[in-house]
DNA sequence: GGTTATCTACCTATCAAAAGGTAGGTGACT
DNA sequence: AGTCACCTACCTTTTGATAGGTAGATAACC
């Protein structure tokens, strides 16, 4: 795997853990076996990292949810894929979702990751109005994962997400 | 008011906003027109500071919520003041709750703050596990109202933080 | 083919800023 | 005399960031 590829897989970690400011390009670097000054190659500055990973698990993301309009699927369907991701997170123990670590901390970031965490919330709940049509508020639905998985990480009990999961699934 | 409460106070909002990093015993002291050596004649340490602000929090609320096992209420009527304590988190554009905040950063902080954290999280779900008899999940109650807020400061959008209070009192 | 130029992905060395924390002092009030 | 609530003055560590250099691969040119 290419550098910039595991530098932004690694960060991603980190932040899911402890936010952004749990990620700092020394750490980085130490992990892969370069220096501070090498990750600076990648990523200009440490806005433009952030702002890459969450661009990066949003890719990856939407590629697990595929499309939102498949007339042959149910809403639940669809739904079921999104809080399965959401249960998949909550299991590895690797703490919340990226982009809730994030949001905690906004007023400290920079530009582009604040534009990018905007990006990536509203592509998600542009999907999930799609996906749901009407049948459950795409923001709240939403926020109950969310929610659901930063207790989870803080209980350390996956049983929260799962039940989460189920509660959604079980009122479409 | 007492120059402890002031930093407490003004911790809170600080870490609301922007979680744990957010707050710097100098910008504390600044705030208030004193050093930051000051701030440590208060609080000992970061962590013991932080440790004070969650607790303060957790009185508060505590004290706004009330007795989880009154007789003559109904579950809604308890629910109800704990939404409505949520819903005007979410209406005062300070960002979300300050357990979630930190919760975010957890692999960040020291251990009095990780244990006033445990501990509030804890007394927040033995009152609503009281107060709701059974009637919905307090964890799952409880982590919608987090990611409910989380997304009102992130989409700085209160109608989000109403909709779920409105959701879960239509629950019961 | 051999030289030259460019690009990639790192490096060393260094900087300034911000952070938490400590030691010891000072004036005021009891 | 002693305690309270502050102060000055420092220290160490960590941080993001920059300047400039280098080995190797690739491409361009004659």
């Amino acid at each position: 795997m290419a550098t910039k590829d595991q530098l932004v897989n690694l960060g991603e970690t980190l932040i899911r853990q402890g936010g952004a400011d749990a990620v700092s390009f020394r750490d980085l670097a130490a992990s892969l076996g370069i220096k501070s000054a090498s990750v600076h190659y990648h990523f200009p500055t440490k806005d433009a990292f952030l702002a890459s990973v969450v661009m990066s698990y949003l890719q990856r993301l939407l590629a697990a949810l595929g499309p939102a309009d498949d007339p042959t699927e149910t809403p639940r369907d669809r739904l079921s894929r999104l809080t399965d991701y959401f249960v998949a997170m909550g299991t590895d123990g690797q703490g919340a979702c990226p982009l809730a670590a994030l949001a905690a901390t906004r007023v400290r970031l920079g530009p582009l990751a604040t534009s990018a965490i905007d990006q990536a919330t509203g592509a998600l709940l542009d999907w999930l109005d799609q996906a749901l049509v009407g049948r459950l508020r795409a923001d709240l639905t939403l926020g109950s994962l969310q929610g659901a998985l930063l207790l989870t990480a803080l209980r350390d009990d996956p049983g929260i997400i799962e039940a989460a999961e189920a509660d959604l699934l079980s009122r479409l």
